[in-house]
DNA sequence: ATAACTTACGATGTACGTAATGATA
DNA sequence: TATCATTACGTACATCGTAAGTTAT
């Protein structure tokens, strides 16, 4: 079970291909398959099978087990390698689309007035790869937004042990094309929509829309970029509709062609965005920490 | 980060001793010393302060780190293994002392009496051990109780995926000595006990009564092996008071001597015992799980 | 026939043990 | 000075690449 092996494997079955994974590792071919060869002889049992390559049950369940433990090792590694770091005035910020809101950007604003040293570099991912991000210590925060229950913590993926604070809850809205028939509604509850279009996109994810509208909630256009206007766009044109915060979706929706924002009114749910960290460099994070909390 | 380095890490610091980890590990005193300096060369900073050997801040955090995560590759690997095991007949069950409670000793008669072929071997461990031991897959079940708001589940150490289901609740007493000023009572309320002396024993762990009962609560003597009528005779005899559930206390409080248990009215607590298993290995071990589970 | 994985084998590098050296109480 | 960690060095083993071999499409 050495993590060297575990990283070639999971590698191989991502690609299903030894070769693909050598060009990827920069190994040989022969490499690849030798290193396969040896954690299958370790466990004593067959992880893959060949042509096609795919993973056995047992390698399937290596796989579930291989990610996480990867990860964490990275982020025990990026963890010591903290404690021994320079104090930094650069600080690395990741956040998905809809994390930098109006209020998350007003106390960045303010932190680096109080502290006209500091500098931030804001960096976009996706929130799958946020908490992996922070924890590997490739940003030093993480700013995730989500969708969740007053007070509810968002449900992120298991990175390690993380510090996550709440920073903002604005109310969830439902972005409508103007001329839909519940536009212009002073609220309205989910279930009304259960067989709307839903806009598929990173910026509200299917996942969780899924336990929010019900199984097989009917596809509408698949977006695969996460800008704000483009989903608003496709919204207006009725492609499908879309979960987004208040404040994402400009107000006066009487002109002509744009959206309607009905905000949800049941089940209660929220826009949340979390601040995220694993323990703080020296220097400059604290204070932007403490600033961001609010 | 090899795994191989960290568990040669971890022992020597556990030790304080290149030595003696060396005679743990079956390797030379070089050897270790090659390993931990293979170690610290590859995080580029020292992890061990020699003569005496000691943990730098940096190697403190590793040690954090390293422990679970050796305990999740162990428990990968156990895991991987059951998937290719053979069906057993035999199940190895982990408890701690107080998890084999009367309803949990019924539950595995009826199970036996449905399988005539199932064996069970019980073994008792503390609860610290207990999720790294079923983890590991050296128990396929086990079997940990605790104190917890009602419904609420235990709070058990992570390690690594694994099922937890409740098994059963029941009151929680406290046992006073007969003679005692609240005995008698038909209830009483932890706050009522915050100048009492308490009996510190694993049975009730003293971790869990700080949360409870406060800081500095004055500690009666200390037991540490894990028998209840040991604890219980302490507990007569004046040592200090212990938490248990109702059903370890024999009823009857009247006799000369003896303890009297009082029911703890607030706050609202219960004595839990939960069940917890990684993946099952095929065989009768489901069954056993659902008769449990009841 | 060909693309793709496996096996054979030689070169390189890593890891351990023995033994000598260095440091500390 | 005795104990304990480090360094030097030789050996054994593991790992990788080249190249030949095997297998499924």
């Amino acid at each position: 079970m050495d993590p060297h092996l575990l990283t070639t494997f999971v590698t191989v079955a991502r690609h299903g291909s030894f070769s693909a994974a050598a060009a990827e590792l920069g190994y040989t071919q022969s490499a690849i398959s030798q290193q396969v060869a040896a954690l299958e002889a370790d466990l004593g049992l067959a992880l893959l099978r060949r042509r096609p390559v795919e993973p056995t049950p047992a390698g399937r369940r290596l796989l579930e087990h291989a990610e996480p433990l990867l990860l964490r090792l990275r982020a025990a590694r990026a963890d010591v390698l903290r404690t021994a770091a320079e104090p930094r005035h650069l600080l690395r910020l990741a956040a998905t689309p809809l994390a930098v809101n109006p209020v998350v950007a007003a106390r960045l604003a303010e932190a680096r007035a109080r502290q006209p040293r500091l500098e931030i570099r804001l960096r976009m991912c996706r929130a799958e790869r946020l908490a992996a991000l922070v924890a590997e210590g490739r940003a030093d925060l993480g700013l995730a937004d989500g969708i969740a229950a007053p007070s509810d913590p968002l449900r992120l993926p298991d990175a390690g042990p993380m510090t996550t604070t709440g920073v903002t809850e604005e109310d969830l809205v439902v972005a409508l094309p103007a001329g839909h028939p519940l536009a212009g509604r002073a609220s309205l509850r989910l279930a009304d929509l259960i067989d709307a279009r839903w806009l598929r996109t990173p910026l509200c994810p299917p996942a969780r829309l899924r336990d929010l509208v019900g199984e097989g909630f009917p596809a509408g256009l698949e977006y695969e970029g996460d800008d704000v206007r483009t989903a608003l766009n496709l919204a207006a044109a009725g492609h499908g509709l879309t979960l987004l915060p208040a404040s994402a979706v400009p107000a006066g929706g009487g002109g002509g062609g744009g959206v309607c924002a009905v905000p949800v009114a049941a089940p209660r749910l929220v826009h949340r965005v979390e601040l995220l960290h694993a323990a703080l460099p020296p220097g400059a994070a604290a204070d932007l920490v403490a600033a961001l909390s609010g």
